[in-house]
DNA sequence: GCCGTTTTCGGCCCGACTGTTTTCAGTCG
Protein backbone atom coordinates (compact mmCIF):
# COMPACT_ATOMS: atom_id res chain seq x y z
CA UNK A 1 0.00 0.00 0.00
CA UNK A 2 1.13 3.51 -1.01
CA UNK A 3 1.36 6.02 1.55
CA UNK A 4 -1.25 8.52 -0.21
CA UNK A 5 -3.81 4.76 0.00
CA UNK A 6 -3.11 4.54 3.24
CA UNK A 7 -3.56 8.78 4.01
CA UNK A 8 -6.95 8.16 2.01
CA UNK A 9 -8.28 5.63 4.62
CA UNK A 10 -7.42 7.43 7.86
CA UNK A 11 -9.22 10.67 6.28
CA UNK A 12 -12.34 8.26 5.77
CA UNK A 13 -12.13 7.09 9.17
CA UNK A 14 -11.38 10.44 10.90
CA UNK A 15 -14.92 11.67 8.36
CA UNK A 16 -16.85 8.01 9.91
CA UNK A 17 -15.45 8.44 13.43
CA UNK A 18 -17.12 12.08 13.42
CA UNK A 19 -19.94 10.96 11.36
CA UNK A 20 -20.98 8.02 14.24
CA UNK A 21 -20.57 10.62 16.90
CA UNK A 22 -17.44 10.59 18.14
CA UNK A 23 -15.40 13.55 19.93
CA UNK A 24 -14.48 15.49 16.70
CA UNK A 25 -10.91 15.95 18.02
CA UNK A 26 -10.09 12.22 17.89
CA UNK A 27 -11.10 12.26 14.51
CA UNK A 28 -9.37 15.39 13.95
CA UNK A 29 -5.97 13.45 15.24
CA UNK A 30 -6.62 10.70 12.78
CA UNK A 31 -7.16 13.22 9.91
CA UNK A 32 -3.92 15.10 11.43
CA UNK A 33 -2.07 11.46 11.06
CA UNK A 34 -3.28 11.37 7.20
CA UNK A 35 -2.26 14.70 6.53
CA UNK A 36 1.67 13.67 7.71
CA UNK A 37 1.13 10.46 5.43
CA UNK A 38 -0.44 11.78 2.56
CA UNK A 39 2.92 13.75 0.76
CA UNK A 40 5.14 10.78 1.53
CA UNK A 41 6.18 8.94 -1.53
CA UNK A 42 7.06 5.31 -0.33
CA UNK A 43 5.64 2.16 0.79
CA UNK A 44 3.00 2.71 3.93
CA UNK A 45 4.79 -0.16 5.44
CA UNK A 46 8.40 1.22 5.05
CA UNK A 47 6.88 4.98 6.17
CA UNK A 48 5.45 3.09 9.20
CA UNK A 49 8.61 1.29 10.25
CA UNK A 50 10.26 4.74 10.24
CA UNK A 51 11.26 6.24 13.66
CA UNK A 52 10.42 9.65 12.37
CA UNK A 53 7.17 8.73 11.66
CA UNK A 54 6.56 6.52 14.81
CA UNK A 55 7.65 9.67 16.74
CA UNK A 56 6.05 12.62 15.19
CA UNK A 57 4.46 14.86 17.21
CA UNK A 58 0.34 13.75 17.33
CA UNK A 59 1.55 10.12 16.60
CA UNK A 60 0.59 8.48 20.09
CA UNK A 61 -0.08 4.70 21.49
CA UNK A 62 -3.58 4.59 19.70
CA UNK A 63 -2.83 5.97 16.22
CA UNK A 64 0.60 3.87 16.38
CA UNK A 65 -1.77 0.72 16.80
CA UNK A 66 -3.94 1.62 14.06
CA UNK A 67 -1.22 2.30 11.46
CA UNK A 68 0.49 -1.32 12.74
CA UNK A 69 -3.14 -2.64 12.18
CA UNK A 70 -3.47 -1.09 8.52
CA UNK A 71 0.30 -2.22 7.82
CA UNK A 72 -0.14 -5.46 8.41
CA UNK A 73 -4.07 -6.11 7.14
CA UNK A 74 -4.07 -3.89 4.69
CA UNK A 75 -7.15 -2.25 6.33
CA UNK A 76 -8.98 -1.00 9.82
CA UNK A 77 -11.16 -3.28 11.70
CA UNK A 78 -12.95 -0.74 13.12
CA UNK A 79 -13.16 1.49 9.80
CA UNK A 80 -14.92 -1.59 8.15
CA UNK A 81 -17.54 -1.70 10.96
CA UNK A 82 -18.44 1.86 10.10
CA UNK A 83 -18.66 1.57 7.08
CA UNK A 84 -21.66 -1.07 7.63
CA UNK A 85 -23.03 0.76 10.30
CA UNK A 86 -23.48 4.40 8.33
CA UNK A 87 -24.86 4.25 5.03
CA UNK A 88 -22.97 5.13 2.53
CA UNK A 89 -25.60 8.33 1.40
CA UNK A 90 -24.95 9.78 4.63
CA UNK A 91 -21.36 9.77 3.88
CA UNK A 92 -21.96 11.34 0.71
CA UNK A 93 -23.95 14.26 2.50
CA UNK A 94 -20.74 15.93 3.69
CA UNK A 95 -20.30 16.42 -0.52
CA UNK A 96 -22.83 19.11 0.25
CA UNK A 97 -22.04 22.71 0.54
CA UNK A 98 -22.79 23.37 4.25
CA UNK A 99 -23.22 20.04 5.19
CA UNK A 100 -20.43 19.13 7.84
CA UNK A 101 -20.30 15.60 10.22
CA UNK A 102 -22.44 17.09 12.10
CA UNK A 103 -25.49 18.45 10.57
CA UNK A 104 -24.93 14.91 8.11
CA UNK A 105 -24.98 12.93 11.44
CA UNK A 106 -28.76 15.19 12.20
CA UNK A 107 -30.24 14.88 8.96
CA UNK A 108 -29.73 10.80 9.52
CA UNK A 109 -30.42 10.58 13.19
CA UNK A 110 -33.26 13.16 13.75
CA UNK A 111 -34.93 13.66 10.34
CA UNK A 112 -33.92 9.20 9.05
CA UNK A 113 -32.24 10.68 5.70
CA UNK A 114 -29.48 8.39 4.55
CA UNK A 115 -28.99 9.49 0.77
CA UNK A 116 -28.80 13.17 -1.26
CA UNK A 117 -31.73 12.23 -3.04
CA UNK A 118 -34.02 11.80 -0.07
CA UNK A 119 -32.57 14.73 1.08
CA UNK A 120 -34.01 16.52 -1.47
CA UNK A 121 -37.21 14.64 -1.49
CA UNK A 122 -37.58 15.94 1.88
CA UNK A 123 -36.94 19.38 1.21
CA UNK A 124 -39.52 19.59 -1.31
CA UNK A 125 -42.17 18.02 0.61
CA UNK A 126 -41.34 20.53 2.98
CA UNK A 127 -40.26 17.81 5.92
CA UNK A 128 -36.54 19.33 6.62
CA UNK A 129 -38.12 22.49 7.53
CA UNK A 130 -40.25 21.26 10.17
CA UNK A 131 -36.87 18.87 11.50
CA UNK A 132 -34.95 20.16 14.55
CA UNK A 133 -32.55 22.81 13.85
CA UNK A 134 -33.83 23.45 10.44
CA UNK A 135 -36.14 26.30 9.12
CA UNK A 136 -37.71 26.97 5.67
CA UNK A 137 -34.67 29.12 4.79
CA UNK A 138 -32.08 26.38 5.47
CA UNK A 139 -34.01 24.01 3.55
CA UNK A 140 -33.96 26.21 0.58
CA UNK A 141 -30.62 26.35 0.81
CA UNK A 142 -29.72 22.70 0.99
CA UNK A 143 -31.96 22.29 -2.37
CA UNK A 144 -28.82 25.35 -3.35
CA UNK A 145 -26.51 23.07 -2.25
CA UNK A 146 -27.78 20.12 -3.66
CA UNK A 147 -27.90 21.47 -7.24
CA UNK A 148 -24.37 23.29 -6.86
CA UNK A 149 -23.69 19.44 -5.96
CA UNK A 150 -24.95 17.60 -8.86
CA UNK A 151 -23.58 20.22 -11.23
CA UNK A 152 -20.50 19.33 -10.60
CA UNK A 153 -20.86 15.75 -10.47
CA UNK A 154 -19.15 13.87 -13.56
CA UNK A 155 -16.41 16.38 -13.64
CA UNK A 156 -13.15 16.30 -12.02
CA UNK A 157 -10.30 18.69 -11.00
CA UNK A 158 -7.21 17.56 -13.28
CA UNK A 159 -4.80 16.20 -10.60
CA UNK A 160 -7.36 13.90 -9.67
CA UNK A 161 -7.96 13.08 -13.56
CA UNK A 162 -4.28 12.21 -13.56
CA UNK A 163 -4.19 9.95 -10.97
CA UNK A 164 -7.00 7.85 -12.51
CA UNK A 165 -5.14 8.10 -15.88
CA UNK A 166 -1.37 7.38 -13.88
CA UNK A 167 -4.01 4.33 -12.43
CA UNK A 168 -4.75 3.26 -15.92
CA UNK A 169 -1.49 3.32 -18.12
CA UNK A 170 -0.21 1.44 -15.05
CA UNK A 171 -2.59 -1.54 -16.11
CA UNK A 172 -2.28 -1.00 -19.62
CA UNK A 173 1.85 -0.90 -19.35
CA UNK A 174 1.79 -4.15 -17.03
CA UNK A 175 -1.07 -5.87 -19.83
CA UNK A 176 1.36 -5.24 -22.75
CA UNK A 177 0.64 -2.01 -23.83
CA UNK A 178 3.75 -0.36 -25.28
CA UNK A 179 2.71 3.45 -25.25
CA UNK A 180 -0.01 5.10 -23.48
CA UNK A 181 -1.14 8.37 -24.13
CA UNK A 182 -3.40 11.25 -22.22
CA UNK A 183 -5.91 12.69 -24.91
CA UNK A 184 -9.15 14.76 -24.99
CA UNK A 185 -10.08 17.26 -22.52
CA UNK A 186 -7.03 16.48 -20.19
CA UNK A 187 -4.61 17.38 -22.73
CA UNK A 188 -6.72 19.74 -23.74
CA UNK A 189 -5.63 21.30 -20.36
CA UNK A 190 -9.16 22.23 -19.57
CA UNK A 191 -9.26 23.48 -15.85
CA UNK A 192 -11.79 20.38 -15.53
CA UNK A 193 -12.43 17.27 -16.98
CA UNK A 194 -15.76 15.36 -17.85
CA UNK A 195 -14.33 12.57 -19.82
CA UNK A 196 -11.03 11.47 -19.64
CA UNK A 197 -10.15 9.90 -23.25
CA UNK A 198 -6.72 7.60 -23.09
CA UNK A 199 -4.72 5.61 -26.34
CA UNK A 200 -2.98 3.16 -26.05
CA UNK A 201 -0.76 1.58 -28.74
CA UNK A 202 0.20 -1.86 -29.13
CA UNK A 203 1.09 -4.09 -32.28
CA UNK A 204 -1.82 -6.08 -31.73
CA UNK A 205 -4.39 -4.17 -29.73
CA UNK A 206 -6.79 -6.90 -30.33
CA UNK A 207 -5.78 -8.69 -27.61
CA UNK A 208 -5.11 -6.14 -24.83
CA UNK A 209 -6.96 -7.12 -21.89
CA UNK A 210 -8.80 -4.24 -20.03
CA UNK A 211 -10.27 -3.49 -16.49
CA UNK A 212 -13.58 -5.53 -15.69
CA UNK A 213 -15.49 -2.12 -15.65
CA UNK A 214 -14.94 -1.13 -19.55
CA UNK A 215 -16.79 -2.37 -22.27
CA UNK A 216 -16.92 -1.64 -26.23
CA UNK A 217 -18.29 1.66 -27.40
CA UNK A 218 -16.54 1.48 -31.08
CA UNK A 219 -14.13 -0.56 -33.30
CA UNK A 220 -11.26 -0.24 -30.99
CA UNK A 221 -12.65 1.83 -28.18
CA UNK A 222 -13.96 1.13 -24.63
CA UNK A 223 -15.59 2.79 -21.61
CA UNK A 224 -16.08 3.10 -18.10
CA UNK A 225 -19.30 4.78 -16.54
CA UNK A 226 -18.37 2.90 -13.31
CA UNK A 227 -15.83 5.71 -12.50
CA UNK A 228 -16.46 9.31 -11.01
CA UNK A 229 -16.06 10.55 -14.97
CA UNK A 230 -16.77 8.93 -18.47
CA UNK A 231 -13.26 7.06 -19.41
CA UNK A 232 -12.54 6.23 -22.95
CA UNK A 233 -9.89 4.09 -24.01
CA UNK A 234 -9.02 3.38 -27.50
CA UNK A 235 -6.28 0.89 -28.70
CA UNK A 236 -4.40 1.20 -31.81
CA UNK A 237 -1.59 0.05 -33.57
CA UNK A 238 1.84 2.05 -33.63
CA UNK A 239 1.17 2.81 -37.18
CA UNK A 240 -2.18 4.78 -36.34
CA UNK A 241 -0.87 6.08 -33.22
CA UNK A 242 -0.71 9.60 -34.93
CA UNK A 243 -4.92 9.34 -36.09
CA UNK A 244 -5.45 7.70 -32.93
CA UNK A 245 -4.44 10.67 -30.98
CA UNK A 246 -5.57 12.88 -33.22
CA UNK A 247 -8.97 11.76 -33.11
CA UNK A 248 -8.94 11.39 -29.25
CA UNK A 249 -7.85 14.78 -28.27
CA UNK A 250 -10.24 16.68 -30.18
CA UNK A 251 -12.62 18.62 -30.45
CA UNK A 252 -15.21 17.55 -32.37
CA UNK A 253 -15.24 20.81 -33.81
CA UNK A 254 -11.68 21.68 -34.66
CA UNK A 255 -11.69 17.61 -36.21
CA UNK A 256 -14.26 19.18 -38.24
CA UNK A 257 -12.29 22.04 -39.67
CA UNK A 258 -9.45 20.36 -39.97
CA UNK A 259 -10.73 17.27 -42.23
CA UNK A 260 -13.42 19.62 -43.76
CA UNK A 261 -15.59 16.23 -44.20
CA UNK A 262 -12.30 14.35 -45.77
CA UNK A 263 -12.16 10.80 -43.76
CA UNK A 264 -8.69 10.61 -42.06
CA UNK A 265 -6.18 8.86 -43.12
CA UNK A 266 -4.13 5.97 -41.11
CA UNK A 267 -0.80 7.81 -39.98
CA UNK A 268 1.73 7.02 -37.12
CA UNK A 269 2.05 10.72 -36.07
CA UNK A 270 0.09 13.66 -35.62
CA UNK A 271 2.47 16.10 -37.25
CA UNK A 272 1.65 13.81 -40.46
CA UNK A 273 -2.34 13.63 -39.84
CA UNK A 274 -1.68 17.95 -40.00
CA UNK A 275 0.58 17.66 -42.89
CA UNK A 276 -1.73 15.71 -44.97
CA UNK A 277 -4.42 18.65 -44.37
CA UNK A 278 -1.75 20.95 -45.53
CA UNK A 279 -1.34 22.41 -41.72
CA UNK A 280 1.24 22.99 -39.43
CA UNK A 281 0.99 20.75 -35.87
CA UNK A 282 -1.30 22.59 -33.67
CA UNK A 283 -0.43 22.36 -30.03
CA UNK A 284 -3.57 20.37 -28.20
CA UNK A 285 -3.75 23.17 -26.19
CA UNK A 286 -5.41 25.15 -29.05
CA UNK A 287 -7.50 22.89 -30.40
CA UNK A 288 -10.77 23.61 -28.70
CA UNK A 289 -10.78 26.67 -31.26
CA UNK A 290 -12.90 25.37 -34.37
CA UNK A 291 -11.67 28.53 -36.33
CA UNK A 292 -8.14 28.05 -36.09
CA UNK A 293 -7.37 25.86 -38.82
CA UNK A 294 -9.05 28.26 -41.33
CA UNK A 295 -6.90 30.75 -40.43
CA UNK A 296 -3.90 29.00 -40.50
CA UNK A 297 -4.83 28.27 -44.02
CA UNK A 298 -5.11 31.81 -44.60
CA UNK A 299 -1.21 32.44 -43.70
CA UNK A 300 -1.86 33.08 -39.81
CA UNK A 301 1.09 31.05 -37.68
CA UNK A 302 0.49 29.72 -34.25
CA UNK A 303 1.81 31.77 -31.69
CA UNK A 304 4.84 30.47 -29.49
CA UNK A 305 3.37 29.15 -26.08
CA UNK A 306 5.03 29.14 -22.98
CA UNK A 307 7.27 25.69 -22.16
CA UNK A 308 8.05 24.30 -18.53
CA UNK A 309 11.84 24.79 -19.34
CA UNK A 310 11.40 28.93 -19.89
CA UNK A 311 10.03 29.04 -16.46
CA UNK A 312 13.58 30.32 -14.08
CA UNK A 313 11.67 31.15 -10.91
CA UNK A 314 9.34 29.00 -8.43
CA UNK A 315 7.10 32.05 -7.45
CA UNK A 316 4.50 31.89 -4.17
CA UNK A 317 5.63 28.36 -2.00
CA UNK A 318 4.96 27.86 1.79
CA UNK A 319 7.12 26.38 4.04
CA UNK A 320 6.34 24.94 7.46
CA UNK A 321 7.16 28.46 8.77
CA UNK A 322 3.17 28.94 8.31
CA UNK A 323 1.00 26.12 6.77
CA UNK A 324 2.96 24.10 4.55
CA UNK A 325 4.18 20.45 4.70
CA UNK A 326 7.76 21.02 3.94
CA UNK A 327 10.49 23.19 5.20
CA UNK A 328 12.59 26.10 3.95
CA UNK A 329 15.69 24.06 2.81
CA UNK A 330 13.52 21.13 1.81
CA UNK A 331 11.51 23.55 -0.60
CA UNK A 332 14.92 25.17 -1.94
CA UNK A 333 16.17 21.88 -2.81
CA UNK A 334 13.39 20.70 -4.28
CA UNK A 335 13.04 23.66 -6.70
CA UNK A 336 16.80 23.23 -7.60
CA UNK A 337 16.51 19.86 -8.31
CA UNK A 338 13.52 20.88 -11.02
CA UNK A 339 16.14 23.29 -12.14
CA UNK A 340 15.16 26.55 -11.10
CA UNK A 341 17.49 29.45 -10.86
CA UNK A 342 15.36 31.46 -8.20
CA UNK A 343 12.03 30.30 -5.56
CA UNK A 344 10.22 32.90 -3.84
CA UNK A 345 8.73 31.74 -0.06
CA UNK A 346 5.36 33.23 0.28
CA UNK A 347 4.19 32.07 3.21
CA UNK A 348 0.87 33.09 4.93
CA UNK A 349 0.93 37.08 6.55
CA UNK A 350 -0.19 37.66 10.46
CA UNK A 351 -3.68 37.79 9.84
CA UNK A 352 -4.14 34.43 8.12
CA UNK A 353 -3.91 32.54 11.86
CA UNK A 354 -5.71 29.81 10.89
CA UNK A 355 -2.41 29.05 8.87
CA UNK A 356 -0.09 30.10 10.81
CA UNK A 357 0.74 33.42 9.27
CA UNK A 358 4.12 34.88 10.16
CA UNK A 359 4.14 37.78 13.12
CA UNK A 360 6.32 40.55 12.61
CA UNK A 361 9.03 39.05 14.68
CA UNK A 362 8.67 35.38 12.83
CA UNK A 363 9.25 37.94 9.49
CA UNK A 364 12.38 38.65 10.53
CA UNK A 365 13.38 35.47 11.95
CA UNK A 366 12.77 33.60 8.13
CA UNK A 367 14.19 36.24 6.55
CA UNK A 368 17.96 35.66 8.88
CA UNK A 369 17.37 32.05 8.15
CA UNK A 370 16.74 32.67 4.52
CA UNK A 371 19.95 34.40 4.49
CA UNK A 372 21.91 31.95 6.32
CA UNK A 373 20.72 29.42 3.65
CA UNK A 374 21.78 31.43 0.62
CA UNK A 375 25.29 32.01 2.66
CA UNK A 376 25.69 28.03 2.42
CA UNK A 377 24.52 28.15 -1.04
CA UNK A 378 22.02 25.48 -2.26
CA UNK A 379 22.56 25.49 -6.02
CA UNK A 380 19.35 28.17 -5.99
CA UNK A 381 18.95 31.61 -4.95
CA UNK A 382 16.12 32.10 -2.28
CA UNK A 383 14.04 34.95 -2.23
CA UNK A 384 12.37 36.54 0.70
CA UNK A 385 8.48 37.14 -0.14
CA UNK A 386 5.07 36.68 1.47
CA UNK A 387 1.51 36.22 0.84
CA UNK A 388 -0.49 39.05 2.13
CA UNK A 389 -3.77 39.09 3.48
CA UNK A 390 -5.41 41.66 1.64
CA UNK A 391 -7.59 43.15 4.70
CA UNK A 392 -11.45 44.34 3.79
CA UNK A 393 -10.08 48.00 3.66
CA UNK A 394 -7.74 46.99 0.42
CA UNK A 395 -4.54 47.44 2.91
CA UNK A 396 -1.71 45.03 3.07
CA UNK A 397 -1.13 43.08 6.74
CA UNK A 398 1.85 44.65 7.81
CA UNK A 399 3.37 48.51 7.74
CA UNK A 400 5.21 49.22 5.06
CA UNK A 401 8.43 49.49 6.73
CA UNK A 402 8.10 45.81 6.94
CA UNK A 403 6.52 45.27 3.87
CA UNK A 404 9.77 47.26 2.16
CA UNK A 405 11.67 44.47 3.76
CA UNK A 406 10.74 41.35 1.06
CA UNK A 407 12.00 40.73 -1.92
CA UNK A 408 8.39 40.46 -2.97
CA UNK A 409 4.84 40.40 -2.14
CA UNK A 410 1.83 38.52 -3.56
CA UNK A 411 -1.24 40.05 -2.01
CA UNK A 412 -3.83 37.81 -2.09
CA UNK A 413 -7.75 37.81 -0.69
CA UNK A 414 -8.38 34.93 2.11
CA UNK A 415 -11.63 36.55 3.61
CA UNK A 416 -14.72 38.83 3.34
CA UNK A 417 -15.30 36.95 0.25
CA UNK A 418 -19.13 38.23 -0.08
CA UNK A 419 -18.17 41.56 -0.52
CA UNK A 420 -20.69 43.57 -3.41
CA UNK A 421 -19.04 43.52 -6.18
CA UNK A 422 -18.27 47.12 -6.36
CA UNK A 423 -16.82 47.22 -2.89
CA UNK A 424 -14.50 44.20 -3.81
CA UNK A 425 -13.63 45.30 -7.15
CA UNK A 426 -11.98 48.40 -5.21
CA UNK A 427 -10.75 46.23 -2.28
CA UNK A 428 -8.58 44.77 -4.52
CA UNK A 429 -7.99 47.66 -6.82
CA UNK A 430 -6.54 49.37 -3.87
CA UNK A 431 -4.08 46.45 -2.67
CA UNK A 432 -3.16 46.81 -6.58
CA UNK A 433 -2.29 50.08 -6.23
CA UNK A 434 0.03 49.29 -3.31
CA UNK A 435 3.93 50.13 -3.97
CA UNK A 436 4.75 46.77 -2.33
CA UNK A 437 2.15 44.81 -4.12
CA UNK A 438 3.94 42.76 -6.58
CA UNK A 439 1.68 40.04 -7.68
CA UNK A 440 -1.93 39.93 -7.34
CA UNK A 441 -2.95 35.77 -6.13
CA UNK A 442 -5.67 33.81 -6.79
CA UNK A 443 -7.41 37.19 -8.30
CA UNK A 444 -11.35 35.26 -8.34
CA UNK A 445 -10.72 33.31 -5.53
CA UNK A 446 -12.36 30.42 -7.10
CA UNK A 447 -12.16 26.99 -6.27
CA UNK A 448 -13.03 24.78 -8.76
CA UNK A 449 -16.28 22.77 -8.46
CA UNK A 450 -16.29 23.79 -5.28
CA UNK A 451 -16.99 27.68 -4.95
CA UNK A 452 -17.26 30.23 -6.97
CA UNK A 453 -15.39 33.08 -7.20
CA UNK A 454 -15.75 36.48 -5.27
CA UNK A 455 -18.56 39.16 -7.08
CA UNK A 456 -15.83 41.03 -8.89
CA UNK A 457 -15.27 43.10 -12.32
CA UNK A 458 -12.27 41.62 -13.56
CA UNK A 459 -11.58 43.84 -16.57
CA UNK A 460 -11.17 46.75 -13.77
CA UNK A 461 -9.07 45.32 -11.95
CA UNK A 462 -6.57 44.00 -15.05
CA UNK A 463 -7.00 47.71 -15.90
CA UNK A 464 -5.34 48.65 -12.64
CA UNK A 465 -2.87 45.98 -12.95
CA UNK A 466 -1.82 47.30 -16.00
CA UNK A 467 -1.89 50.74 -14.76
CA UNK A 468 0.06 50.18 -11.64
CA UNK A 469 2.61 47.98 -13.38
CA UNK A 470 1.13 45.03 -11.33
CA UNK A 471 1.61 41.21 -12.24
CA UNK A 472 -1.02 39.04 -11.60
CA UNK A 473 -1.24 35.38 -10.62
CA UNK A 474 -2.14 32.20 -12.49
CA UNK A 475 -2.60 30.34 -9.53
CA UNK A 476 -1.96 26.52 -10.80
CA UNK A 477 -3.42 24.78 -7.69
CA UNK A 478 -5.77 21.97 -9.76
CA UNK A 479 -8.20 23.61 -7.43
CA UNK A 480 -7.61 27.17 -8.10
CA UNK A 481 -6.88 27.51 -11.85
CA UNK A 482 -7.25 31.38 -11.21
CA UNK A 483 -7.14 33.84 -13.05
CA UNK A 484 -9.03 32.01 -15.38
CA UNK A 485 -7.32 31.42 -18.80
CA UNK A 486 -9.99 33.00 -20.85
CA UNK A 487 -8.82 36.61 -19.02
CA UNK A 488 -4.87 35.98 -20.13
CA UNK A 489 -4.81 37.53 -23.35
CA UNK A 490 -7.29 40.46 -21.97
CA UNK A 491 -4.23 40.87 -19.38
CA UNK A 492 -1.99 40.76 -22.17
CA UNK A 493 -3.13 43.19 -24.68
CA UNK A 494 -3.38 45.80 -21.83
CA UNK A 495 0.17 45.20 -20.74
CA UNK A 496 0.11 42.92 -17.84
CA UNK A 497 2.45 40.32 -16.85
CA UNK A 498 0.88 36.96 -15.79
CA UNK A 499 3.05 34.88 -12.97
CA UNK A 500 2.20 31.54 -13.11
CA UNK A 501 2.74 30.09 -9.66
CA UNK A 502 2.49 26.76 -7.79
CA UNK A 503 1.04 28.21 -4.71
CA UNK A 504 2.54 24.95 -3.70
CA UNK A 505 2.49 23.68 0.33
CA UNK A 506 4.46 20.48 -0.26
CA UNK A 507 7.74 19.81 -2.64
CA UNK A 508 4.87 17.53 -4.14
CA UNK A 509 3.11 20.87 -4.99
CA UNK A 510 5.46 21.81 -7.26
CA UNK A 511 4.80 19.49 -9.47
CA UNK A 512 1.99 20.84 -10.69
CA UNK A 513 3.40 23.42 -12.41
CA UNK A 514 3.91 21.52 -15.32
CA UNK A 515 0.13 21.03 -16.07
CA UNK A 516 -0.65 23.93 -15.01
CA UNK A 517 1.28 25.64 -17.76
CA UNK A 518 -0.06 23.41 -19.72
CA UNK A 519 -3.51 25.19 -18.96
CA UNK A 520 -1.82 28.60 -19.34
CA UNK A 521 -1.13 27.19 -23.26
CA UNK A 522 -4.23 27.46 -23.71
CA UNK A 523 -4.65 31.12 -22.97
CA UNK A 524 -1.99 31.77 -25.39
CA UNK A 525 0.51 32.61 -23.03
CA UNK A 526 3.67 32.89 -24.66
CA UNK A 527 7.38 33.64 -22.67
CA UNK A 528 7.12 36.72 -22.55
CA UNK A 529 4.15 37.73 -21.21
CA UNK A 530 4.64 35.71 -18.18
CA UNK A 531 6.73 37.32 -15.35
CA UNK A 532 8.73 34.36 -13.95
CA UNK A 533 10.05 33.17 -17.21
CA UNK A 534 12.84 36.12 -16.43
CA UNK A 535 16.26 35.54 -15.13
CA UNK A 536 16.81 36.59 -11.60
CA UNK A 537 18.57 39.68 -12.20
CA UNK A 538 15.99 40.92 -14.37
CA UNK A 539 13.26 39.84 -12.04
CA UNK A 540 15.20 41.59 -9.15
CA UNK A 541 15.35 44.75 -11.01
CA UNK A 542 11.33 44.22 -12.16
CA UNK A 543 10.53 44.43 -8.78
CA UNK A 544 12.44 47.45 -7.92
CA UNK A 545 11.56 49.47 -11.05
CA UNK A 546 7.26 48.25 -9.99
CA UNK A 547 7.85 49.88 -6.80
CA UNK A 548 9.43 53.57 -7.96
CA UNK A 549 6.91 53.80 -10.54
CA UNK A 550 4.19 52.82 -7.94
CA UNK A 551 5.46 55.58 -5.74
CA UNK A 552 5.46 58.00 -8.22
CA UNK A 553 2.11 57.25 -9.02
CA UNK A 554 1.23 57.79 -5.28
CA UNK A 555 2.51 61.01 -5.22
CA UNK A 556 -0.46 63.77 -5.44
C1' DG B 1 -6.75 10.55 20.19
C1' DC B 2 -2.76 13.68 21.57
C1' DC B 3 -0.46 16.61 24.60
C1' DG B 4 1.27 19.25 28.44
C1' DT B 5 0.80 20.27 32.49
C1' DT B 6 -0.74 25.39 37.30
C1' DT B 7 1.03 16.61 35.01
C1' DT B 8 -3.97 12.40 35.02
C1' DC B 9 -7.79 16.58 32.87
C1' DG B 10 -9.06 20.08 29.63
C1' DG B 11 -7.66 22.07 26.04
C1' DC B 12 -7.23 21.13 20.84
C1' DC B 13 -4.39 26.94 14.38
C1' DC B 14 -8.60 31.37 15.15
C1' DG B 15 -11.90 34.43 13.33
C1' DA B 16 -15.91 35.34 10.29
C1' DC B 17 -20.19 34.11 8.82
C1' DT B 18 -24.71 32.00 8.99
C1' DG B 19 -28.98 30.97 10.71
C1' DT B 20 -31.67 31.10 14.51
C1' DT B 21 -31.65 27.09 19.15
C1' DT B 22 -31.48 35.28 20.94
C1' DT B 23 -26.31 33.73 22.88
C1' DC B 24 -24.39 30.01 20.29
C1' DA B 25 -23.10 25.86 17.36
C1' DG B 26 -21.73 24.40 12.96
C1' DT B 27 -19.13 25.30 8.94
C1' DC B 28 -15.49 27.23 6.40
C1' DG B 29 -11.01 28.90 5.10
Amino acid sequence: MHCRDAAHLLERYALLLELAGENPFKARAFSRAAELLAPLDMPFEHAVAHEAIQQAPGIGEGIRGVLAELAKTGTIGHLETLERTIPAGVVQLTELRGIGAKRARQLWQDCGITSIEELERACRDGRIARCKGFTAKSQASLLEAIAFWRSTRGRLQRHKCWRLFDELRSFLLDHGAQEVYPAGELRRGTEVVSSLAIVAIADSPGVLPLPADFVPSGARSYRSLERNIVVEIVLATPDEAGTALFSATGSQAFIHAVADGASLPQLPTETEVFAHFGLPYVPPELRDDATLPERLRHGESIPPLVTMEQLRGMLHVHTTWSDGKHSLEEMAQAAAALGFEYIAICDHSQSAAYAGGLSIERVAEQRAAIEALNQRGLGIRILHGIESDILPDGSLDYPDDVLATFDLVVASVHSHFDLPEHEQTERICRALRNPYTTILGHPTGRLLLRRDGYRLNIERVLQEAARTGTAIEFNVNPYRLDLDWRYHQRACELGVRIAIDPDAYSTEGMLELADGVTVARRGRLGAQHVLNTLPLAEFTAYVQAQRMRKQELARP
